[in-house]
DNA sequence: ATTAATTTTTAGATTAGTCTAAAAATTTAA
DNA sequence: TTAAATTTTTAGACTAATCTAAAAATTAAT
């Protein structure tokens, strides 16, 4: 029986993955730091536990990533903070803003008997007070309804889900230029005259997009 | 602002309330490594931190007794133990023996506005789905109905919450025979022949009382 | 009323999580 | 492309909570 995280654990745990902006980006020793309102130092020190316990992959000097145990943890306490929010304003009359402080806290409490539970009792919800989508027992979490990134205007973002034609030519195409499913998109501009778009992809930077393309690319709201 | 106690110190305070059958009651080291699955000179330390914050009065080789401002935090502590007892029992249904491990992480989630509303939200219970007492947000315990102590059997317990007639010789007399209210009593033995008793009290030990002062004290259950 | 048994405390270590200060590696920029 | 700035890691130390082993105090028993 492989013992469970301890509090601090799951904080960082939860931190590497909410700041990684996709599954593979590598998140800095100083993000990490920044976010757990502690030193670099503590930070390092703590990254040589989690990855000698597998759940995170750590290279010297180059960021961590979660492993794949790692997000299933991440994803569990997720969801246990998002259903405990659900609680906190629909049956306690919290206002949405008040409730984050006491969900870090609730998120920590052991016993997925106690949050499946809560889960029906709070109707199975999907997304918390926030908006935020909340993640099932199995860690799967219930994307919004997908639209092509051609009707997307500026500023709007999402997640790459799928491709309306399973045409291999496009995916080759994709393929080349780096877009994969589950990708975090950001349309940065929209030219009028013949629909292109500028979009940056998370850890990829910025590429140009034909209306050919965009119209070809399923997006969901979030991850 | 004084800060608030460690999940540890809390788990002190809960335990010293719990196993000193009255408030004035000196718990032993040992009893406490017990309860707390600990040993003695975990407890010793822990004791003197404890003391040290005027959580709990201690001489050495003495035991301890808790404070004003320790009985307050122990109140405090098993009111949200048993409220989460009810939200688990009447609304996510879990049986009542299921309850008391997970409610033993709940009880120490910092939120007095969480907790007020929980109980509104639940009704405001009076006991806890074992029967025991909840105290409301000040720390008062609502007890029981009160009969008299002449109105018991052998082996019925409880405490005593007051006399029939404020008789000053009675007064008096208990008085000095040591009988005070808030000790909890137990009857060992009636005598069928003149409705005689012979009671336990807490910490002094074994008493005999005629049916004239029997008739004369109240009993309530549960502190 | 001594001695024996028990309880409690002290002394010295250990672990998890944290810190500061300094060294090492990497990245940025002249 | 070398120097400067930044980031990350190491080294050493601290605190809270714990332990074992041994000493001290109290209580029980002969």
């Amino acid at each position: 029986m492989e013992k469970s995280l301890s509090l601090t654990e799951e904080n960082y745990i939860k931190a590497i993955f909410q700041i990684g902006t996709t599954p593979e980006s590598n998140v800095s020793t100083n993000a990490l730091a920044d976010n757990l309102q502690t030193k670099p130092a503590t930070v390092s020190d703590m990254i040589k536990k989690l990855s000698y316990k597998k759940l995170i992959f750590y290279k010297k000097y180059k960021g961590v990533t979660l492993s794949a145990s790692g997000s299933k943890e991440a994803l569990k306490i997720i969801r246990k903070h998002r259903l405990w929010e659900v609680f906190l304003v629909n049956h306690l009359y919290f206002k949405w803003d008040q409730v984050h402080e006491i969900a870090e806290q609730l998120e920590h409490i052991k016993s997925s008997e106690l949050i499946n539970r809560l889960d029906d009792f709070l109707g199975n919800p999907t997304i918390d007070p926030h908006g935020d989508p909340i993640p099932d027992a199995n860690g799967q979490v219930q994307l919004g309804p997908s639209k092509l990134l051609s009707e997307m205007t500026s500023h709007e973002n999402g997640i790459i889900v799928g491709v309306k034609n399973e045409n291999p030519l496009l995916l080759q195409h994709l393929d080349k230029i780096n877009i994969r499913l589950g990708l975090h998109i950001e349309v940065t501009e929209v030219n009028d005259f013949d629909q292109s778009m500028q979009v940056k992809l998370a850890d990829l930077g910025t590429l140009f997009l034909s209306e050919k393309i965009t119209s070809q690319i399923l997006i969901a709201k979030n991850l």
